[in-house]
RNA sequence: GGCGGGUUGCCCGAGCGGCCAAUGGGAGCGGACUGUAAAUCCGUCGCGAAAGCUUCGAAGGUUCGAAUCCUUCACCCGCCA
């Protein structure tokens, strides 16, 4: 066996993780990564405090090349922030040059999660702002604007599609795709970087940079994407009803988190097996049997959830929320959970304090499980309130003393699954 | 700069003086069935207990009465310069 052959053949791997959507020539990329290792970049940009679901496939990808030895440098846009990718539907709205900052920080906190900072193949988090804020207008123009064609521009989806909608486009947003060029450009002469990664809506960006470089430079270097990822029915996985799944503890609790990739559907279970989790396939292809064969136990799904809440979040808060899931969804008394298992399960959900026992309507709208109270009485009509798993019945009904758990606890339910915590007392 | 089209509830999209809180579809939410799954079917879907209140880009106006008419403003799209 030949020292190659003990490597892993980091395309296959991607493959098989369902990584891999679009790649610039494949037998090239695989024997660049055969002959040594390849430094790569992944961009994010801060568009909010926290990366969110969308990003955490383009880590698992980033985590993975790393893993086979090879150099990543983590991007984050301080510059491509503020202007703006060309989302499908509408132009973005600008952020202040200090909101931006500021999430390029939180940001630059939360990559540190996913890739490795130490050994020969360490990770380096860059910022495009680095190189871009000295750049004067004719500087930027004359060098990098001349090697761009504009109807090869127009031509990218993320252009036509706006130019073909009712919201246009800025030239702002139309500039987009020049600054991410840019920035490939930048990191091949720093660190000769030669593989940009990314998710696959991202291609006509990332292929601009190879295009650039290519013009610039004379050199050919590769550029991958990963799938977006879907729900049996073909509609985006990984958002919820509330939106974004964020990973940031401030902004999605841990125990939100968890349950979100819990409640994965059997159809697509495994193909989110295979892009979050880090287990030997042998493993992952016995959770596929078993859920073909036991769909009920949901053993993938309970694996999945704890494996990638782990990653985002810690072994700690994964036990806790893995504890408070079997409390509350239990078959037994919520009566007969002792009070501190009670009181940490309950700590996991959105909750309320109340001083008196007010209607259950009233709570449901206080905790936020429902919009308003003509809502949280549209729910109980619908019969789908409920306190302790009872089912409510009356839409003004009040919980009464003895439904205090503990003396002062209450769980609240709204349908089969929404949860949240009331605390009677000063 | 000129001319034309547009801005309706989460999204799409009807309405074009009273019957409009505003047709329809989608999403969402609840129920049934299940397994904290999917699909399907049923229900629901501005706020308010109700009286009523606030919505149809913004501000004024006409009218007994406006999402619907008029004026001004803002923004978007297209064509011509």
């Amino acid at each position: 066996m030949t020292a190659r052959d003990t490597v892993t053949d980091i395309v296959e791997d991607l493959k098989w993780h369902g990584l891999l959507a679009l790649s610039t020539d494949e037998d090239a990329l695989r024997k660049a990564f055969a002959d040594g290792p390849v430094t790569f970049y992944v961009g994010f940009d801060p568009t909010a405090p926290s990366l969110h679901f969308g990003n955490l496939v383009q880590m698992m990808a980033a985590r993975r090349i790393q893993q086979a030895g090879h150099t990543p440098l983590i991007l984050v846009g301080g510059s491509t922030g503020l202007i703006g990718d060309p989302k499908p539907t509408a132009e973005r709205t600008l952020n202040s040059k200090e909101t931006v900052a500021e999430w390029v920080e939180k940001i630059r906190e939360q990559v540190s999660r996913f890739i490795s900072f130490d050994g020969p193949n360490a990770a380096r988090v860059v910022n495009n702002l680095d190189w871009t804020a000295p750049m004067s207008a004719i500087d930027f123009l004359r060098d990098i604007g001349k090697h761009f064609r504009v109807g090869k521009m127009l031509s990218k989806d993320a252009v036509s599609a706006r130019l073909n909608s009712e919201a246009g486009i800025s030239y702002t947003e139309f500039s987009y795709q020049i600054l991410q060029g840019l920035d490939y450009l930048e990191l091949y002469r720093q660190y000769r970087c030669t593989l940009q990664t990314g998710g696959s809506d991202q291609w006509g960006n990332i292929t601009a940079g190879v295009d650039l470089i290519h013009k610039a430079e004379g050199v050919s270097v590769h550029a991958l994407a990963t799938p977006l990822l879907l729900k049996a029915d073909g509609t985006k996985f990984g958002k919820t009803e509330s939106g974004t799944v964020w990973l940031s503890a401030d902004l999605m609790t841990p125990y939100a988190f968890y349950q979100f990739f819990l409640n994965s559907e059997d159809a697509m279970v495994i193909t989110y097996l295979k892009v979050f989790s880090f287990r030997p396939r042998e493993e992952i292809e016995e959770l596929e049997r078993l859920t073909a064969e036991k769909p009920q136990m949901r053993a993938a799904q309970k694996a999945l959830a704890e494996e990638v809440t782990t990653l985002v979040h810690g072994a700690e808060a994964t036990a806790q929320v893995i504890a408070a899931s079997k409390a509350l969804f239990g078959q037994g008394d919520l009566a007969e959970l002792d009070e501190p298992t009670l009181r940490a399960a309950l700590s996991e959900l959105p909750g309320t304090k109340v001083a008196e026992l007010v209607p259950v309507a009233q709570l449901l709208a206080d905790t936020g499980l429902v919009a308003s109270r003509g809502a949280g009485r549209r729910t109980i009509n619908e019969g789908g309130a409920y306190v302790n798993n009872r089912k409510i019945e009356t839409e003004d009904e009040v919980p009464a003393k003895e439904d205090l758990l503990h003396g002062r606890w209450l769980v609240l339910r709204r349908g089969k699954r929404t949860l949240g915590s009331v605390e009677v007392g000063d």
